[in-house]
DNA sequence: TTGCCCCTTTGAATCGTTTCAGAAATACGA
DNA sequence: TCGTATTTCTGAAACGATTCAAAGGGGCAA
């Protein structure tokens, strides 16, 4: 059995097409003994509206798609249910693709994106925005990068700005005293290590203390717990660790733990990037330079709709103070 | 301007609509020089293939819609890559929904990929498969649940044997002399906690031992940590504790770290359930029971493109056994 | 009763693709 | 050279919604 549509509802309510299509999407230009009747045809025939058939004649379509880098990341999901939540308001829909730092599936999700249609594209893009998504933006496509800045007019963009967090962060450790800190990140080539370790370097400098990038072999947890045991492998172990995001950190901590020699905050301090929803749970709470994921999202949304004025919006992330920071505190130790 | 059509294409290559239609479905239906020269007017023009038109024609879409409980939730991550990965071997797109476990959201998410006359819809619904979801099944849309078993013959369903894995969870415990066994979860009206408790109090009665429900306020690291402090007050304790999940356990493990006064597996053995990425990289590396996340993600995909024969696939769990409940070892202790 | 206005309803045209029956061109054997 | 296969190409019809100019009909004042 064919799908019920339009023309056969109109049939079964006794009115033309039009009227139909006016319940569908004006409602009060239609009769209300006329509107009830044709949403009683709808019901019974289980009327779905096609979608693809809509979108052809309006040339546009409802959805937003969102392509992220890694949505297991708990800073990413959260981008994405800000994005999702603004965009309902909107009446528009998120959809969320994932391109896992592959490059190829990045751009089968912008080529699917494209064909649809949608009304806009947010995307955190894998490397730097690509002759792809140029394209995309020349013809018209309202695109808005997500968690990077643009350089040029050509996209919109929601973005933090890394160069203060990263300064936030080592101007606090060196106001609690740490004077040889190390900087956890994986590529140095990343746009948001660089800036986030540029701001680091600035605040060591201008107090004098010691920072050395330590290269890590990924974001992820284990990378930071590797990277972590072969530092205490040295002879001169540093006083505060600042991580390029919170997974590092988590990491970093378990290896401090396991190790059993240095207790944080006393001997070491750490401090991570993101405020991931697990970084106040962590054993020893997170102090961490707070990234507003969700705020991200929603503004990039409305940045799409036209509804901000902004081409560019720069968040300014915040230091949220926790115990793995803290000067003097028995309690929040690790070990003992 | 207008973005390109088939005609446009058509008009500067020189050939009729049917030919670059066929260029971009039928290739080898095509003489290689018109086919050369179809793809030259293609790029010069940057034409872009409407997707709604072609779905309005072909009846049908390459999409298969995917609305997960909550996309944050690493297991749910794992399984969605799994599902993209297989979409992406038959040629298909997955897109990602996230409900947040709000069954408006849910609807909302299925209505749009109903109107998108998705390939498929794969679906870890919020609470009972509702009516919307039968409406849906009842219209033809293929559909599978995951992580979900399906009593009736309505839906496919790839999910796993959790009376089993509640099972292996416990009856591991009393092999290791656990006598007082603590199981956490939220709500026990749940299917998934239901089938894991009844198989986890099926090896309890077994082997003698006590086995008690404790409700958690919800599947996190923070309803983990929460019901194990409460736990910890009481004057006897369990020597053991069944989670419901790692996120659970994940929590329970940090709350009996910063009580201080047992150590696990010592005093308290700690399984957990799904083995998330992190769950081997916890302080004390969780000992869990493992659900095929990804491979369930493309088993729902293949059923749902008619590639498996199995209208329901039931996953076994698996015991991994880590430190968590190891019976003899003083360097895995969390406490000293 | 007529004329005018406003509220409803109509239905053909339209969006951009795919499909498919048949035309055209080409190849090949006799 | 002719007839027949085979390959390639054509273009109108169809998909199912929205749109919009125009028609229909009711109410009301003159």
């Amino acid at each position: 059995m064919r799908a019920a549509s339009v023309k056969d509802v109109a049939d079964r309510a006794g009115v033309s097409v039009g009227t139909v299509s006016n319940v569908l999407n004006n409602p009060d230009r239609v009769a209300s003994a006329t509107r009830e009747r044709v949403q009683a045809a709808i019901a019974e025939l289980g009327f779905v509206r096609n979608d693809a058939a809509r979108q052809l004649r309006a040339g546009q379509s409802r959805t937003i798609g969102l392509v992220l880098l890694d949505a297991a990341n708990p800073f990413y999901a959260a981008l994405a249910a800000g994005a999702e939540d603004e965009a309902a308001q909107h009446n528009s829909t998120v959809l969320l693709a994932s391109s896992q730092g592959d490059p190829r599936r990045e751009e089968r999700y912008i080529d699917l994106f494209e064909e649809q249609r949608v009304q806009g594209l947010l995307i955190s893009p894998v490397g730097d925005p690509s002759a792809r998504l140029a394209q995309l933006v020349g013809r018209g496509v309202p695109t808005v990068l997500v968690d990077r800045d643009a350089e040029a007019e050509t996209y919109g963009s929601a973005s933090v700005d890394d160069v203060h967090g990263g300064r936030l962060a080592v101007e606090h450790l060196v106001a609690g005293g740490r004077r040889r800190i190390a900087f956890l990140a994986s590529d140095p080539g990343l746009r948001q290590v660089a800036d986030r370790f540029a701001g680091a370097r600035a605040a060591a400098e201008a107090a004098g203390a010691e920072l050395e990038f330590v290269r890590t072999s990924g974001m992820t947890i284990l990378g930071g717990r590797a990277a972590a045991a072969d530092l205490l492998r040295r002879e001169t172990t540093p006083d505060a660790i600042f991580c390029a995001n919170d997974l590092l950190a988590t990491g970093v901590l378990q290896a401090l733990i396991m190790d059993g020699r240095y207790r944080v905050p006393e001997d070491v301090a750490l401090v991570g990037y993101d405020d991931i929803e697990f970084a106040s749970s962590a054993i020893v709470p997170l102090t961490t330079v707070r990234r507003p994921a969700e705020e991200m999202g929603r503004t990039a949304v409305r940045m799409l709709l036209g509804r901000a004025d902004v081409e560019h919006t720069v968040f300014k992330p915040e230091l949220v103070i926790r115990a793995s920071t803290a000067r003097e505190t028995g309690e929040a130790s690790a070990a003992h």
